[in-house]
DNA sequence: AAGAAACATCCTACTAGTAGGTAGAATAGG
DNA sequence: CCTATTCTACCTACTAGTAGGATGTTTCTT
């Protein structure tokens, strides 16, 4: 392996991360992304020959990290209420600084009928993925009674999915970073509410 | 005025909008309307000369319909509650027979950055509107006791728009439209218990 | 250790197909 | 006759993807 293959193949995901993100999948071709990394396009084809094997790629690596940082965030004893928290405030950052204005799983879910069958499905396994890891959350959050919600766990987890995923696409419709940011923290006090 | 030709207008208004719902401002290309429409390329630019034409056009009519259908029904006297209910019961219907999976404001909403500035500026109102008729719906329903909220009713806004379209997102994510039913019912009857 | 075969990476140059858009003629109806 | 509509035919720019060569890196063999 030559030194620089492996990093350029990380650049060539990471700038294919950033279109999509703000593009999605339709939005962004190989040239854009030949310039992103300052490559030529057939050295793109070489690491990830079509276009959809590139954005797979993209939806692994995410996925990959996703359930990484989960995983050690639980092992490091965080409650229910603190894993929340550190997902929010993962997303509000991001958000903020622009560094990832939106989420590369949402993006391509919106455009979920225009993908190719093989990238549409990985999509479709992120978010059953996502949900299970949300709903494991709000059910050990309920049993600890440090959440509280009406209606069972999955049914709390569609909402707050639709939340997340509603709170990025408003954001950015209205072009106002600190949406996100409000209706996260509202919707976490709702959740710590002992009323409802 | 040939009589066919407003006619074609509205039938490629309509192939247009279809086409923006389900793969967006970028997944769609002047040869699938004519395919749609039974046109040749060319006749649709007479219609509409540029693409971004074509979507603002699509916008402006989505917008029209919303502002008359809204004020049609607070003209027959329909409460806050009763406005939200024919709101959410409009995208269940439409999401149920997949007649409108998704909101063209949405769908081009997630695109932003990727929209040309003219038909960025077109969904950037959109929104504006829609959010203003949602905040005083919400504010009507505070003020009559009929509608329960934390909190004012921008911030309410704000959370039940993410919900809105968040909820259209997962439910196409999901591959399943019951998705956003069990959603906007859970959010209507969260906001008609008197506790919360 | 030296040399050769094998491989990985990246390039230039190209393909066929599609994108949005235009020019100008044919065909209508008032 | 005039104007709106639709058409055929075309243009340029860009799309994803390929062919094949240059350069360097490993690895295998002796």
């Amino acid at each position: 392996m030559t030194s620089s293959g492996e990093a350029t193949a990380g650049k060539i995901l990471e700038a294919a991360r950033q279109l999509i993100m703000r593009r999605g999948y339709s939005g962004f071709s190989y040239a854009d992304i030949a310039e992103a990394v300052d490559i030529r396009k057939a050295s793109i084809h070489h690491h990830f020959p079509t276009k959809a094997d590139l954005a797979i790629a993209v939806m692994k690596h995410h996925r990959e990290i996703f359930d990484t940082d989960m995983a050690a965030l639980q092992a490091s004893g965080a409650d229910a209420l603190a894993q929340l928290r550190a997902y929010f405030g993962h997303w509000e950052r991001c958000i903020a600084d622009d560094s990832a204005p939106f989420c590369v799983a949402g993006m391509l879910g919106a455009e979920l009928p225009a993908l190719p069958e093989d990238v549409a499905q990985e999509v479709s396994a992120y978010f059953r993925n996502f949900d299970k890891w949300l709903e494991d959350v709000l059910e050990e959050g309920a049993k600890s009674h440090q959440l509280h919600f009406k209606g069972t766990a999955k049914s709390e987890t569609k909402m707050l999915i639709s939340l997340i995923y509603g709170a990025m696409l408003a954001a950015r419709a209205h072009g106002d970073p600190g949406l996100f940011k409000e209706v996260a923290s509202n919707s976490i006090a709702q959740l710590t509410r002992a009323s409802s």
